[in-house]
DNA sequence: GTGAAAGCGCTAACAA
DNA sequence: TTGTTAGCGCTTTCAC
C-alpha cells in the first residue's frame, strides 16, 4: 500500500499522513492519532526506499570486516558487533555487513549508507581517506588510530595498560626471567612489554623472545624451546591466548606445573581462556566498548561534517585467573 | 552527481546512461563503452535508493539472529555468516543484520529487503508465517524445518548422522556403560543417541544421563557425579563441547586418564575443541554450508514466489580426535 | 540506436 | 490545520 492509497482510504491527504507519522509539521493531535491508528489497522508502513531517496539519508551504516575467517578476529568481530548494534539500535539505525573481500566503496559511492565502520585491517588507512574523500564519514577500529583527517574518527584498543599490568604483576610476583612468544614480526606488545619491564629494572633479552606462528601447536614448540634452556624463564607472556594454550600443553608435557613452576599469561581473553586448566590469566580486549565508541564517533561525524573525528582509546586490562604464581625452583 | 548531470556532461540522455550501465535495451557498443568509461572517469555511480525505489527490489537480505550473546550460538553465527555472505555475494546481494531484540518485521514491512533468513530460534515458526504472509520469502535455519508453507524454506542441521556415528564408534570401541550429559530439558540428541545405542544392543539407562547447565563447570560436576559411581561409565557423550571441556577437567582432577581410562565425545566442534589436551573428539555442525543453503533456497523463493520452499538438511558428522579409545580397567 | 517523459512512493514548501 | 504539488534519481515505455 502506498501513502496515496492509504491517505485516500482514510480520507486525508498524503501530506497529512506523512506529518502524522513523523510528528513534525503542524497537525492536530486528533488527526494524528486517527492516522496512526488507521495505519496500524490497515497495515500501512512507509516505503523505506522512497523515504531514503527523498531524505538523502539511509539510516544505515556499513561495517567492513577484514578477510575472514580467522578464529581470533572472529571473536573480536562478534564482540564488536554487540557494541555496534547496541549503539546503532539506540538511534534507529540499521547495520549493513560488507562481504569480506568486497570493497565497502560499493556502498559509499551508491550512497547506500550514511557512514562506515572499518574493522581495523591493514589498508584501512588508505580506505578511510578515500571514503572520507567522498564526503562519507568513517571510523576505524583496531589498534592504530587515524588522526587529523576530516570525516575520519578512530575507536581503537590501547594495548599499553594491559601489557604494563602484566609486567608489573609478574615482577611483583618475583619473576625475573620472563619469556615472550609472539606470532608477529614486529610486535607492539613486545615493545611495550620490554619497555615496562626495563622501567621496573628487569631485562627482557632477545633470546627470551620467540617469534612463531598463530596455532597452539606452534605456541607449544616455542614454549618448549624456552623451557628446555639451561636457564629457563619462570614466566611466559604470549601475544595471543592461542599461543598460551600451546604453552600450557608444552608445560604439562614437560612435567612443569602451572602456575607453581611456571606462570603463563595470555593476551585477548578469548572465550576459551577461562576454560583452560587451570584457567588462563590474560589481558582483556574490550571490543564491545570499542564498537560502541566507534558508532558514537561516527554519529558525531554524521551530525557535524567537515571536522576531523575524535579518537577514543579503549584500554586493555589484565584479568587474573589461575596461571600465575610466585616462581618456585623447578624439580 | 545525478544521472541527469552525468548524461548532460557527456552529451547523451539519461536513458542512454541507464541502458549503458545495465546492458539491456538497445544500445550501440560504441556508445555503451563511451558511457561506461566516462562514468569511470567522472566517478558516476547510480544512486542505489533511487534504483531500489523504481525497481521495487533492494538486492538486500536481512539476517535475524537470536538474542545474543551466547558463546555457542556466537560460533554458529559467525560460521553461518561465511556461507551466507558467500552465497549473497555471488548474486550481488547485500546483507542487513537485524539487531538482536528487534523484530525483523521492521524491514519486511518497509520493503527494505527482498527476503529474510531466520537464525533459528524458538518463535521463528510464528515469525516465518507472519513474514511469508506479507509476501516476503523467508528461510529458517537451526534444527527443525518449517514445511508446507508458501514462501518459507528451511536449511537445517540434521543431528542424526553425527549422533549415530558416535554411538556406533563408541560401541565398536567396546564401550558398554556410556554416560550422557546435556543442558537441555528434552534433548533430541539424547533421544537419537539412546535409539541408536539400543539398535546396537546397548542400553542407556536414565541414571547414566544427567541434565545440567551450559558452563564447563556444570559439565565438570555432572561428569564427576557420573564418574564417582560404583559402576562408572567408560565413555561420556556431552551435548555440547563446553560440557565436554568440563568433563575433561573433572577427569583430570579425579586422576582419570583420557582417553585410556575414559573416552569423551563432545558436540558442535567449536574452534577450541581442537585445542584441548588431548584434542576433543566431537561432532561437527557445518553451519557454513547451512548458511549457503539457506540463501540458495531463499533465492529460489524470490525468483519463484507462491510455492512452499524446499527443505535442505545438513548432516552433522563425527570428527575423530584424541579423546576416545577402547575402555581399560581403571586403577 | 537514442531521447523525451511518465512514474516509483515519499516529503516539504507553499497555498489555502 | 490541512491539501496541492514539485521534486528526490532512476528506469522504462514510447516515439523518433
Amino acid at each position: 500500500m502506498t501513502i496515496i492509497e492509504f491517505a485516500r482510504a482514510i480520507g486525508v491527504s498524503p501530506a497529512t499522513v506523512s506529518r502524522a507519522i513523523h510528528g513534525h509539521g503542524r497537525i492536530s493531535p486528533t488527526t494524528r492519532n486517527r492516522v496512526l491508528q488507521s495505519a496500524q489497522e490497515l497495515g500501512y508502513t512507509p516505503n523505506l526506499n522512497a523515504q531514503r531517496l527523498v531524505a538523502g539519508r539511509t539510516n544505515l551504516i556499513v561495517l567492513n570486516c577484514g578477510p575472514q575467517p580467522c578464529p581470533l578476529s572472529d571473536m573480536f568481530f562478534v564482540e564488536s558487533l554487540q557494541g555496534i548494534q547496541e549503539a546503532l539500535c539506540a538511534r534507529g539505525y540499521g547495520l549493513l555487513l560488507n562481504a569480506p573481500g568486497n570493497s565497502p566503496m560499493r556502498w559509499v559511492k551508491a550512497l547506500a549508507v550514511d557512514g562506515v565502520v572499518l574493522g581495523g585491517d591493514p589498508g584501512d588507512e588508505r580506505l578511510a581517506e578515500e571514503i572520507a574523500g567522498m564526503g562519507m564519514p568513517c571510523v576505524v577500529m583496531g589498534t592504530r588510530p587515524i588522526e587529523g583527517i576530516v570525516g575520519v574518527g578512530s575507536a581503537v584498543t590501547g594495548l599499553q595498560r594491559g601489557v604494563r599490568q602484566v609486567a608489573q604483576m609478574l615482577v611483583e610476583c618475583g619473576h625475573r626471567r620472563i619469556g615472550f612468544i609472539t606470532p608477529c614480526l614486529l610486535s607492539e606488545v613486545l615493545v611495550l612489554f620490554r619497555e615496562e619491564l626495563a622501567r621496573l629494572g628487569v631485562e627482557l633479552p632477545t633470546d627470551y623472545t620467540v617469534r612463531t606462528g598463530v596455532t597452539p601447536e606452534e605456541g607449544a614448540s616455542a614454549a618448549r624451546s624456552l623451557l628446555t634452556r639451561s636457564d629457563p624463564p619462570t614466566a611466559l607472556f604470549t601475544r595471543t591466548d592461542a599461543l598460551a594454550f600451546g604453552a600450557l600443553t608444552a608445560a604439562r608435557q614437560l612435567g612443569i606445573r602451572v602456575p607453581d613452576q611456571l606462570s603463563i599469561v595470555g593476551h585477548d581473553d578469548v572465550p576459551f581462556a577461562k576454560l583452560t586448566d587451570p584457567p588462563l590469566t590474560t589481558v582483556r580486549v574490550d571490543c564491545t566498548t570499542e564498537g560502541k565508541a566507534a558508532v558514537d564517533i561516527l554519529f558525531s561525524l554524521i551530525n557535524q561534517p567537515g571536522v576531523p573525528g575524535r579518537t577514543e582509546i579503549i584500554d586493555t586490562k589484565l584479568v587474573m585467573r589461575e596461571t600465575v604464581a610466585s616462581p618456585q625452583r623447578r624439580r
